[in-house]
DNA sequence: GTTCTAGAAC
DNA sequence: GTTCTAGAAC
């Protein structure tokens, strides 16, 4: 052990080493430099370089391809070369973590050492003097700098022994990076140096705390520069999908024209995006499963990895963290590898050890969006990421949740937005709970190592809390944009109002946080599907797909909303606009047409046309009747508007459903052929004919899918058009009367006549 | 049901 | 080169 201490002084530690070269035969030494950019790495290289004895060679990512950029490959072959010739090697790049290294250790050999140097500054210091410079390699400067310093420093793992280093040498300031210039400058070519850690204070410690600290305290300047560039941009600002990264670009060209101060301070513009950074939409997520349901975590983690490559362009900016309590966890190793091999960008996921209740309070990880591995019942209690959730959030998050969900299916997530009661205040707006599928035979719904349902249940999951994630920042981003402009958008659809809600609500803040989580839901919902009741068989859980009469045809996951609103029209109130015994009305999520509602049958086992029978009739003619009172009603607000209240043939959603559709077919969401020929077609069945038949046949004509993709005809002249476009430019201006077959049998639905004709 | 995208059609 | 569709995945 005296070598330690003899080394902590670069001198005494060459005198010790000359004193072993004697009985040492020369070896080449490779040292791989680790640490943020502007840690110092290439200066450390340079010192050392300009006064050894030895003949090094440093090799640069940045500059590996022929002065420019290279691969990690390149670096490999250029320090396998060098070492060839005999040469030591400095391996200068930044090697934050295990991966990233791991290749660069494995050149040791029983002529070559493998060192580690850690310059771990502080993060201030690294941002500061990244975004001065100019001119670097990487071409890491400026305002992007403070983004890159932070993100690596939460993927930092330190350098161990056990992966293979000979010699590992902690710098935590500028004179440990002194002693160690001087240590390796005095390194001859027949030395060595002694084998161990050195310089370590604080094995454990993952961050420096302090950093962050540092950087909140700078939030209140950051926050008055926003201001200031906001007003020099104006709205250009907020209108940018991604004002985070813009608003980086902007400030500095807007601020010629008013912000002064911006321009002239460059060190500002690492505060500036680190604050931004700080604002970057983040999700924590706990690993699905793993934990009290004993999910297999081979299985778990190549789940975890596919599902978040998956998101993870489609969520722009944002940044998806997999959090574990535990340092060792198996579980974010494998993520961790399985990520790197998918070459995830790992700026936009990353895992993090923490507790996921205190991630910025103990962590510096804003995230304001967290997830709960939650139980069915929605309850809190049961130890685990659960237990500490709720307890962390307190009551409000109970009744919260709530008002949302009584319970989850296993697949499936519930937004629910963390009231501003709550005693959680880590920045978290949103609680999303997920409920993953069940292998421990202790636990309800156990899937017994089923590993092909599990696995399909859990990928659910995951897309379940993604989606609600992402439609969390869908909302955020068009709250931003109702604040920003005239409400062009027009009201068009009654779904649209729905979710609206009247505008004196807008301007209340808690309203917003409340349309945010409904909007979330939605979309959640949508895809999520399937819900079926507490408690019930998970072999139900993807709906008709298991069930024992063969004839059903399997719905998808997501082919399930209706029913579940149709069954619960409680847990879906901001869906459905009307209730009843019989019936639930609500407006098409997709309206294709400037009214298009739904009135749903409240029967089990009414999944579709094929299945409704004579005692169905009541039923039918009770759901005609509402939809022909709303038609009644939107008529009275424009008088112009044609309907026609039908089912589909063949429909996609299950849970017998009567379309009300105006005939104006004019909305964005109607795209395609079978969106088209759904309703204009005979495969749309009309209510009044069907009731028809059932009458006299007991059964209503159903008519093939093939038909959808038949020509497209106008629905009023009847005329043929080339495609979709040159249809619905078409009909918006086509002014013949509608087909005589529509015109007859109360097919069509008109405004009263002021005459009183019909 | 929608979204995504390859490749057909123009 | 762009527009549009159709099929797969979800």
């Amino acid at each position: 052990m005296d070598c330690v201490a003899v080394d902590d002084n670069g001198g005494a530690a060459s005198r010790w080493m000359k004193r072993m070269a004697r009985h040492r035969e020369s070896k080449s030494v490779v040292v791989i430099l680790m640490g943020a950019p502007g840690s110092g790495k290439s200066t450390f290289c340079d010192n050392v370089m300009r006064s050894s004895s030895r003949s090094w060679v440093r090799i640069c990512q940045d500059t590996v391809g022929n002065g420019k950029a290279g691969t990690k490959a390149q670096c490999l072959a250029s320090a396998s070369s060098a070492l060839k010739d005999g040469k030591s090697v400095f391996i200068d790049r930044c090697n934050i973590n295990r991966e990233q290294r791991a290749d660069f250790v494995n050149l040791h050999s029983s002529h070559v050492d493998v060192h580690a140097v850690v310059l771990d500054l502080p993060a201030k210091l690294c941002i500061s003097r990244s975004v001065k410079r100019s001119g670097h390699e990487g071409n890491l400067q400026g305002g992007k700098a403070a983004a890159v310093v932070n993100q690596m420093l939460q993927k930092k793992e330190l350098p161990k022994l056990s992966e293979g280093f000979s010699r590992i040498t902690f710098c935590q300031n500028e004179s440990d990076v002194q002693a160690a210039v001087t240590t390796y400058s005095e390194l001859d070519p027949l030395c060595t140096l002694p084998s161990g850690c050195f310089g370590q204070k604080n094995p454990d410690s993952k961050f420096q705390l302090g950093i962050m600290k540092f950087l909140k305290k700078m939030l209140l300047v950051v926050r008055d520069m926003i201001q200031v560039s906001q007003d020099s941009v104006g709205n250009q600002v907020t209108k940018e999908k991604t004002p985070i990264n813009k608003l980086a670009e902007q400030a500095p060209a807007s601020s010629s024209n008013t912000g002064k101060k911006v321009e002239d301070d460059q060190e500002m513009g690492s505060f500036f995006d680190t604050n931004l950074l700080d604002s970057v939409p983040t999700l924590a997520f706990p690993s699905i499963s793993t934990a009290d349901f004993q999910f297999n975590l081979e299985k778990a983690s190549d789940i975890i990895v596919e599902k978040v490559a998956e998101y993870v362009e489609k969520l722009g900016n944002a940044r998806l963290v997999l959090v574990d309590l535990s340092n060792g966890s198996k579980i974010l190793s494998l993520v961790r590898s399985k990520a790197a091999q998918k070459n995830i960008d790992s700026s936009k996921f990353f895992t993090f050890v923490g507790d996921i209740t205190r991630l910025y309070s103990q962590g510096d990880l804003r995230c304001n969006v967290i997830v709960n591995a939650a139980n069915w019942r929605l309850k809190p209690g049961g130890g685990g990421v659960n237990a500490a959730i709720f307890r962390a959030a307190g009551p409000t998050l109970e009744i919260a949740t709530k008002e949302r969900a009584e319970s989850l299916a296993p697949g499936q997530a519930v937004v629910v937005p963390l009231p501003s009661s709550s005693r959680l205040s880590e920045g978290v707006t949103h609680v999303i709970h997920v409920l993953g599928p069940n292998m421990n035979p202790q636990r309800p719904n156990c899937l017994n190592k089923d590993y092909t349902n599990g696995c399909m249940v859990l990928r659910e999951a995951y897309s379940s809390l993604f989606e609600g994630f992402a439609s969390i920042l869908r909302s955020r981003e068009k709250l931003s944009k109702e604040k920003g402009e005239e409400p062009g958008l027009k009201l068009s659809t009654l779904q649209d109002r729905l979710e609206r809600g009247p505008v004196d609500q807008i301007s209340d803040s808690n309203q917003k946080v409340k349309r945010e989580g409904v909007y979330a839901s939605e979309i959640s919902k949508k895809y999520k599907g399937s819900q079926d009741e507490p408690g019930s068989s998970i072999t139900n859980f993807r709906g008709g797909k298991d069930k024992a009469d063969g004839k059903t045809k399997g719905w998808g996951s997501w082919a399930q909303a209706l029913y579940q609103i149709a069954m619960h029209p409680e847990r879906n109130k901001n869906d459905v606009i009307e209730v009843s015994d019989d019936v639930v009305v609500m407006g098409d999520l997709y309206p294709k047409a400037q009214k298009h509602l739904l009135v749903l049958a409240r029967a089990e086992g009414l999944d579709r046309l094929a299945d409704v029978r004579k005692e169905h009739l009541q039923l039918l003619s009770r759901m005609h009747a509402v939809g022909l009172k709303w038609v009644e009603k939107f008529l009275a607000e424009n008088e112009s508007l044609v309907f026609r209240l039908g089912y589909h043939s063949e429909p996609s959603m299950r849970q017998l459903h009567l379309h009300v559709i105006s005939q104006d077919f004019d909305s964005n969401h109607l795209k395609n052929k079978k969106h088209w020929n759904s309703f204009n077609s005979v495969f749309f069945r009309d209510s009044v004919d069907v009731m028809e038949e059932i009458r006299e046949h007991g059964k209503a004509k159903i008519k093939d899918e093939g038909i959808l993709s038949m020509e497209l005809r106008c629905n009023r002249c009847r005329s043929a058009r080339p495609n979709i476009p040159r249809l619905k430019s078409h009909v918006s201006s086509c002014q013949a009367p509608f087909p005589a077959t529509l015109l007859q049998n109360r097919r069509l639905v008109f405004a009263p006549t002021k005459d009183g004709l019909s």
